[in-house]
DNA sequence: GTGGTCTAGACCACG
DNA sequence: GTGGTCTAGACCACA
């Protein structure tokens, strides 16, 4: 037996990206954001989510935004939230194999591929782009 | 007495694909979509637009939602009016180069990458998928 | 005990003047108006529009005809919409110098001419009547 | 007795201002300015107007938008249809005194003082304006 | 509270 | 036939 000393500094890479810009609605963006983390596992059972005061200080959003985010994940019985704590995910959440994973982001390629078409981009020109995406991100 | 045989094939793939439940407005979706039509030359000046009654009943949404991206576009100088007869690709619009072309994608692409990360899917698996949909819509 | 006297005075002129049944659409007379009033330092950066709801209900008119109007300019780069408080003047909104203001004013003179020309009244009669309607107005 | 050769030549300073990009509806135009030019004697009882082919063919407008003004007219009582010869100005149409010619200004000049009150014009700017239009259309 | 989007349906201007 | 304007009313996103 031993202690588990966690030396691990929250280095803190925002466990969200939000863009107020985009199309997209901010709580939607929080929304998709957590259930996908959930299916692949980066979020297990009984992680904590930021606060909501938080998560607003640290985008410049409403809170009102973040709350309702939550508010809906916590309807899908995805989070949980605990008296005192805050939201944790939920234990009931579940992994997605992989071939359920891929099948969420249909439609973002769906949506890329009518975009390429209509720019009249071939497959090659994607996939090029897609990759320097990819790799841009990879952390 | 002689056999008239209808060689007329509906040629009438939709020009728009249209997404009522998508994010993005449809009213949006429209303007885009001609946007990046005109960009790749697949529309050229003169080019008729579908009339906003027909589009409307095409996709059975109200004519108003077309009316607002037809004026849009005719503000933005892409689209003229003919009066009378309908609207027409502007003869001031231009087409794109390669380079702005894929900087068009770039919202889609980021979008992608940053749902692929969540999903914890790699590359490998981002480009499959593009790819697959790419010759999916391969006409 | 003591006397409390109201010295609100409801400044509140009406911003726009509306004419339900003049030829020009509604939502342009209220896209004009701002433009001139923002071209000649009447509404300055970061003053506040009257709510669409309001314009809507002081006029008795739609509030999507307000609505059009606030996003046409919007797209100008006019107005900015601030979220969840309502539409400011932008602050790259411009003081239009005086001989471009005077252009702005070429297309009602040129009417007024033209009208007078043809009702046979010469340059004496309209700027009577044109001084007249100045007084008139002259707040 | 002597013979009266017409030398005189078709000078043709155009009947009718045509603005095809007004706000003001073009059949409208033509209304108004034939009962304008009739207020003011201008045009009197038996004077031919063009013929519908000669004035679309002049402007570039389709004849029905100019019929349809000649009907209103007709159906006012300000033009009378002979047949064989076309619209000529109707017998009981009424020459209009100064002071009911300068109402007719009024909606004109109304519009003119909103706009110059907007873009913080004074009446001396304004007549300045006026007079110049007033001294170019000077024929 | 703010603005935005969409609908169904009416009427207008123009060809 | 074409597009444009307007209405009344519903629902959404955001503060």
């Amino acid at each position: 037996m031993y202690y588990c000393i966690d030396t691990h500094i929250e280095a803190h890479t925002e466990m969200f990206k939000i863009n107020p810009n985009a199309a997209l609605p901010i709580y939607q963006q929080i929304v998709d954001q957590v259930r996908r983390q959930t299916a692949s596992g980066q979020l297990q059972p009984g992680d904590p989510l930021p606060s909501v005061r938080n998560l607003a200080a640290e985008h410049t959003i409403n809170s009102m935004t973040i709350s309702k985010a939550y508010s809906q994940l916590e309807g899908e019985g995805l989070l949980e939230r605990q008296r005192g704590k805050g939201m944790v995910i939920a234990n009931s959440s579940q992994l997605a194999n992989k071939k359920d994973r891929l099948k969420e982001l249909e439609a973002s390629t769906q949506q890329l591929a009518l975009a390429a078409r209509q720019l009249d981009l071939n497959t090659q020109d994607v996939v090029n782009a897609v990759t320097q995406q990819m790799e841009r991100t990879d952390d």
